[in-house]
DNA sequence: TTCTGATGTGTTTACGTAAACACATTGATG
DNA sequence: CATCAATGTGTTTACGTAAACACATCAGAA
């Protein structure tokens, strides 16, 4: 029997040795059933499962885990949970990874570049097979200590920039531009617009930035810009929308940083009895399910979540493409409609 | 220089050894410093680390990490990621853990018992510190293999069963009675009954079932239960809604199995201008801080999930409480009222 | 028939860290 | 002033797996 540091009681978990000597086979072989690897008899992998069964021995992958590596450990930061989106990438990322056995470990950066560089060093401690930050931007430190341990590495979400070595997202310059072009094609010419986390969402900024230029150049108007603190929810996107619409000069639009805050816009009209987009017209990012369900549609930007996560996961355990791949996925602007 | 693998071009990774020489010191003295263990004075921890940071070094728990059973993993099954709620108890555990160095392995068990066994046998082979799994089923060989290796486990969300050694959460039970009584006492009497995840969500199936029961104890009747299959979501919420007002008995309350469903409720009430609660009451579960951003409010019971989350990270991070720990956290029916 | 490559299993050793133990040095305590 | 605990650092060794290599056996090809 394995046993373990002296006095740790009955902390003796069995080994590869253990299930070897009940099998009747070496360690090697019982290694080899266990991953999957190299020529095995359907006799002798039968003995060694049932071996392993029979005295509940679990595989350790930390023990040989160092000598070779190939470790089914992926790291994934994302910048919040408290948006679907991100779970939703999540989810891309998760099944993903599932067929093929590996298992993210993950940490939320809060949309902090110095959290996600300290996240990203403790991830490396695990030498994952390779790992999916979120957007382009990233502190000098971690972009040193990638290329020095030359981990594989995903960027997702966004396109405009330098990234690393692959990326997988969207212009989120083209979708504000895009947005702008939109409301000002629909004829209009008084824009309010309402982000959130404090304006730390620098892919919203982009958007932002797009979208005000493009306000501006087409001949329109920005009336009004309100960012809040905090997570997006729908609940401070309907405060900032009460705020904007009792502006002097009243809004006849509003471009929301993402459908959590242009849902909250929704509400607000709802309770006030304002027509949408009679009144005042909403333009969320995103395209999230829960739109569908409301009772006035509004104006978004579709954009493939899932497709995102799942792209970036392939790209970490292909063992093609070296470095450099770059997929813009397709965005579009869906434009409401009241049901 | 470390070596690697014969060939393996560039794959020389940095070993403790090379900071140890670089630094002057000895291999032992740099993984104290790493692991911030042990005394090591201001001068030398200083050298060390500036060693370390210029060669690029990062620390390896793979390696020592099989000598020594002390892993800042844990292991996290939550059975969705669709469900805000799920979202809020991760980030309650990643928060806690975070503070403590520790990091979440995580997996989705799809709401499939058998999928969390696999999950659970997978995250093992990473020797967490701990476990934390949704509700108190298990399938009998995953109960089996955490006695044996006797990991910590804390199982959170429910509290009606029997626990493995420690759990936090609340009784669904008691919720669904409450929740039937509450409506009861309100004078409603022919209530309606919409879920989703076709019935696997163990713990909404309970508190259906307490709510049943004492919808029919207390005199009133059940003229409607719908479940759909796939994860909740507003729209769902929103067609089950509608089907269960167009029944020839009409219900005058409907019981949600969450809040996504109960806001599609709402969704559909607002379209069809229904009055909410004077033509049809509506009741979720959860208490989502998005209900407060709508334009009527709905009767809910608070869970806390955040703290759900917290209490089981400490559970596991503590080295207090060998096994049994048990916390019931309150929840409480809030009643809805019109804005 | 002999050779060859696929199949199946064992032996030896490397992996990089951390525990265990040993041993200075220092400052405070009695 | 001797003793002791706290502080600081080094040496040796264990950890459990998987790579590398070795060596059978066997079927089909030459």
């Amino acid at each position: 029997m394995a046993r373990r540091k002296a006095g740790t009681e009955a902390d003796n978990q069995p080994t590869m040795h253990d299930v070897a000597r009940r099998a009747g086979v070496s360690q090697m072989t019982v290694s080899r059933v266990m991953r999957g690897a190299g020529y095995i008899s359907k006799d002798v992998r039968k003995e060694v499962v049932k071996a392993a069964r029979e005295i509940g021995y679990v595989h350790n992958r930390l023990a040989g885990g160092n000598a070779s590596y190939d470790n089914p450990l992926v790291g994934v930061v994302v910048p919040t949970m408290q948006n679907r989106v991100f779970t939703e990438v999540l989810t891309g990322i998760n099944e993903t990874l599932d067929e093929s056995g590996l298992r993210p470990v993950f940490g939320v950066s809060e949309y902090s570049l110095d959290a996600e560089e300290a996240l990203v060093f403790d991830i490396l401690s695990w030498r994952p097979r390779g790992l999916i930050l979120p957007g382009l931007e990233h502190t000098k430190a971690l972009r040193q200590i990638i290329a020095r341990t030359g981990v594989r590495v995903a960027e997702i979400m966004d396109t405009d920039g330098d990234p690393i070595s692959s990326c997988f997202g969207f212009s989120h310059r083209a979708a504000g531009r895009d947005m702008a072009q939109h409301l000002f094609d629909c004829g209009y010419r008084r824009i309010g617009y309402a982000a959130s986390q404090g304006g730390l969402d620098l892919r919203a900024t982009k958007r932002f930035e797009a979208f005000a230029d493009r306000i501006r150049s087409a001949g329109a108007r920005l009336v009004g810009a309100l960012t809040s603190d905090g997570p997006s929810s729908m609940l401070a996107g309907r405060q900032m929308t009460a705020e904007l619409l009792q502006r002097a000069e009243r809004p006849d639009a509003i471009y929301y940083a993402n459908d959590d805050l242009a849902a909250g816009g929704l509400m607000h009209c709802l309770a006030e009895g304002l027509s949408v987009p009679g009144d005042v017209a909403l333009a969320g990012f995103n395209g999230l399910g829960f739109l569908s369900a409301l009772p006035m549609r509004i104006t978004t930007t579709e954009t493939p979540r899932y497709e995102i996560g799942a792209a970036a996961a392939k790209e970490i355990l292909g063992s093609t493409s070296p470095a450099g791949v770059t997929k813009v996925f397709e965005i579009s602007v869906s434009v409401g409609e009241t049901t």
